[in-house]
DNA sequence: CCCGATTCCTGTAGGC
DNA sequence: TGCCTACAGGAATCGG
């Protein structure tokens, strides 16, 4: 599931390729992926540089000269870098030929992953409004999420997957930071105190940036620009090990539904 | 306001 | 071996 690290993965090995290159012709081969794919779109990118990539959240961003595209891969999309010569691969939702001779294509077997189109930054950052903070940056703190979290019952693993409170945090890393942050899952979020917050904070920072230099998780189907997998799930420590042995004590992980999604514990190391 | 349930979707795994 | 069902979940939306 692409969370921060597999979306900074993809921007970073995209960037090379996209940027200053400009758009020749597109294909939509659907109607719609998660949202309806405008063929009117098509006119509007042809001939546009793109400008500029990045990540907002879980978002690729790229801006051309005459507006914005917005990627979310959802749960198994991938934004690739074709060479000229690559087929297209069944689940191919959207290809964009490149003056340079590359293909940028979208790929997305379960299609909850969308592309948007705006024609200015202003309509384009009122798609994007309701998110929250960068976990990266210095304004998630402790005293932030102490601050947010007191009167919640809200167990700690929704809070910090809640995109309006921290942005790019998903199952995955959730339920990783939490375990190296000695904190259940089921925690009441506003019965935390600021000096485990603290704890949370930099375990979240921590993981995450390992992950990217890990080139992020692939459990199934992530694959970064060069259609290439990550290696951060050979360093994940409860996600998806149900009763395998806690790598620090032997206990057998847990697994409990949280919001509807499983969060893996252990029920010894964590408090 | 806040919570959980539902929806979208297909590849994979497990049971029989 | 093959068929069927359950399950995975990001995020928007709906209902209590």
């Amino acid at each position: 599931m692409p969370e921060l690290p597999e979306v900074e993965t993809t921007v970073v090995g995209l960037r090379h390729y996209v940027e200053k290159a400009t758009i020749t012709d597109s294909l939509f081969h659907r109607d719609k992926i998660r949202y309806p794919l405008d063929k009117a779109w098509i006119k509007k990118i042809t001939g546009q540089k793109i400008v500029r990539v990045y990540r907002r959240a879980k978002i690729i961003v790229m801006q051309l000269e005459n507006g914005y595209l917005l990627w979310h891969l959802g749960m198994t999309g991938s934004l690739r870098v074709s060479q000229p010569n690559e087929e297209k691969r069944q689940h191919d939702h959207v290809e964009c030929q490149l003056d340079n001779g590359r293909i940028l294509r979208f790929h997305d077997p379960r299609r909850f992953g969308y592309l948007k189109w705006f024609a200015d930054e202003t309509s384009m950052q009122a798609s994007i409004a309701h998110y929250g903070i960068e976990p990266l940056s210095d304004a998630f703190s402790a005293e932030y999420l102490y601050k947010i979290s007191r009167n919640k019952t809200q167990p700690i693993k929704n809070l910090i997957m809640n995109q309006e409170i921290v942005v790019g945090v998903g199952n995955i890393y959730a339920c990783e930071a939490l375990y190296s942050a000695e904190i259940r899952p089921q925690t009441s979020s506003g019965k935390i105190s600021k000096p485990r917050y603290q704890r949370l904070v930099q375990a979240i920072k921590r993981i995450l940036q390992k992950a990217i230099a890990q080139g992020g998780t692939t459990i199934s189907d992530f694959e970064n620009a060069e259609a290439k997998p990550g290696y951060f799930q050979q360093s994940l420590s409860v996600y998806g090990k149900t009763d395998s042995p806690c790598v620090q004590c032997k206990t057998p992980i847990k697994t409990i539904k949280l919001g509807g999604r499983n969060s893996f514990y252990c029920p010894s190391c964590q408090k």
